[in-house]
DNA sequence: CTAGGATCCTGTCAGC
DNA sequence: TGCTGACAGGATCCTA
């Protein structure tokens, strides 16, 4: 779930509540969520939050670093002790009830125990996972090596070259693996091909360099949007008034929108399967029509 | 090497 | 109500 925005929202809201919290105690509620000694942590204080691609990476004052990665529905949330406030807690991540529940609930993995609160890694299917590994040893991570350049770094041109070992393919599929480009999921995915105007069963090799063009600034816009407005987190998953709110109204255009208007021509959006993946496209902005590639 | 489907896991929802 | 199958904001593994 969790995509690069609502990555990004996470570090910046951890940094903001637990830069330099010492970890006091770690407890490991489902032994696959947590990968290597937790003896490495316990002790240390978080002195970083990174971010590469969809992964977060907190580094520790030992020369640890703890890769997290969400997948489908993880979370992160941290409640600072004794206060009731919202203030005092952040939580982002795959939006889901657990953001209000009484922690630990039947979805969390593993608690960090820190000096000034507790962080809880939730996670309803078990994808996502903590790693422990050397800080100097993340870039030699087989996943962290593998990934793409996220969009603001990468040119048309190697963007252009990456897509294109992927000619048959749909580009909705080649534009969701994290080797081609890092940072789009299943929301941003569509975003973006709807942003640039291009059917997502369109045949990768198909694409005009205007196209190409057009869908890598679509992937730097529809996620500064989502990172603009907030993100996935507490405060956008309730409303001021108790209700309960939906972040992804705050600028998805398609994406769990069918059966509504497109904002740009008034067509009825629809959701169809691609790449074996939820689909949601305007089917008058987004035609099927395989374009001879200049 | 790529393409496409199954797979990991738990929960929810639509349709009997 | 209870059952069943489809599906879910990800990435990897397997097969062709």
């Amino acid at each position: 779930m969790p995509e690069l925005p609502e990555v990004e929202t996470i570090r910046r809201g951890l940094e903001s509540f637990i830069k330099n919290a010492k970890i006091t105690k770690v407890e490991v509620l489902c032994g696959k969520s947590f990968i290597g000694p937790k003896e490495l942590v316990e002790g240390q204080k978080i002195k970083a939050f990174r971010r590469k691609g969809k992964a977060l990476l907190l580094d520790l004052e030992n020369g640890i670093t703890m890769m997290v990665h969400l997948r489908m529905t993880g979370q992160l949330i941290f409640r600072k002790t004794g206060s009731k406030s919202t203030n005092d807690s952040f939580a982002g991540g795959h939006p889901t009830d657990s953001f209000l529940n009484e922690l630990p609930d039947n979805q969390t993995r593993v608690i960090f125990e820190l000096e000034n609160g507790k962080l809880y890694f939730n996670d309803q299917r078990k994808f996502g996972f903590i790693k422990v590994l050397e800080t100097l040893e993340v870039e030699n991570d087989k996943f962290i090596k593998s990934l793409a350049k996220e969009p603001w770094e990468m040119s048309e041109k190697e963007f252009e070259e990456n897509l294109m070992r992927h000619k048959s393919a749909p580009i909705k599929a080649t534009i969701l693996d994290q080797k081609v480009i890092a940072g789009l999921g299943n929301i941003y995915a569509d975003e973006a091909l709807f942003y640039a105007k291009i059917h997502p069963k369109r045949k990768t090799g198909s694409l005009t360099k205007a196209e190409i063009r057009k869908l890598l600034e679509g992937a730097k816009s529809v996620m500064e949007a989502s990172i603009n407005s907030g993100g996935s987190t507490m405060k956008t998953y309730v409303k001021a008034d108790g209700t309960k709110g939906d972040y992804l109204r705050l600028f998805a255009k398609v994406f769990r929108r069918e059966g509504e208007p497109c904002e740009k021509c008034g067509a009825e959006i629809i959701k169809i399967r691609v790449a074996g993946r939820g689909t949601h496209i305007c089917p008058n902005c987004q035609k099927l029509v395989e374009k001879e590639r200049k």
